[in-house]
DNA sequence: ATAAACAAGACCGTTATAGTCCTGTTTATG
DNA sequence: CATAAACAGGACTATAACGGTCTTGTTTAT
């Protein structure tokens, strides 16, 4: 179908998060209980948006996370790529590992190249900005009291 | 890595063999031979072709297949839902059978259809005649003698 | 010295995919 | 009318990917 991994629909909640409470630094228990995930899960998470130089972390005591850059100039691309790798719609994509086995000779003369870009360019210009509802984005709790009645 | 099914790859294989012999009805098993599958899996995928009404059907002894339109007439996005099913990054996309559980309030506010019917349209400008390559389409064998060197 | 936090990777159960097989039904042809 | 070649439509299984958890280590404020 064509769907995201929900690691990746994961990430995008924990930017979220990270983008409600800007300037603080949250540790990834905090992260996981706004986001409702595991601290487990969310740690996960946060190591590869990490790797991908989406959020910047200190370490040892009273250290956390908080976003590299605002969400204005993260793109849906951009957090795909760190979770899932890059973009390819099939195995013969350049950048691909395996080369595609009929590759001589190959009917598509590899024009998938030019839908995998376009599909790609596509989402690069969706940034989270774009995506988030600035209305119903995170309600930050005045307390950490929030009314998880989601059965 | 956002890649398609092995089996919509497949997909596009056949309907190329199909469109290389435009005229003619191929049995399941020489479509088989000439994409490189068995004629099991050649069979599963032309029956989901079948289903989306992108290829005919002739039963019975001197049966067949052959291409329902043009291929000039056939998008990308057409041969991906027929195999995958409907286009849908997430879970709370339009159309989706399972609603997103955070939907009250989802901080998306469902900008998540943006993003994929987006991806769709791109999806559905690009049509079959544009990916094939019309050079090294199938080569056509003289008779029914194929170089299978690849290893 | 300690405890709170990140870092990194191993590990396993579940799910989805790919591929095969089996039992029909249709239909030219001898 | 019997037969064989083809499609129709499931059921089934092995494999791979994914999701989630756990463990062990490193950093650092107090």
């Amino acid at each position: 179908m064509l769907r995201l991994n929900r690691m990746t629909d994961y990430a995008i909640l924990v930017l979220g998060v990270l983008h409600s409470r800007q300037g603080s630094l949250l540790s990834s228990g905090q992260i996981a209980e706004a986001a409702q995930l595991t601290q487990a899960t969310a740690a996960k998470v946060i190591k590869a948006l990490v790797a991908a130089d989406l959020v910047q972390t200190q370490r040892g005591i009273r250290g956390g996370c908080q976003l590299s850059r605002p969400v204005s100039r993260i793109s849906v691309a951009e957090v795909i790529e760190a979770i899932e790798g890059p973009i390819a719609l099939t195995a013969c994509v350049d950048g691909a590992e395996e080369p595609c086995s009929v590759q001589q000779g190959c009917f598509m003369g590899g024009n998938w190249n030019r839908v995998n870009t376009a599909l790609r360019e596509a989402l690069l210009t969706v940034n989270l900005a774009d995506l988030f509802d600035p209305v119903t984005l995170f309600p930050e709790p005045a307390s950490a009291q929030q009314t998880h009645t989601i059965t």
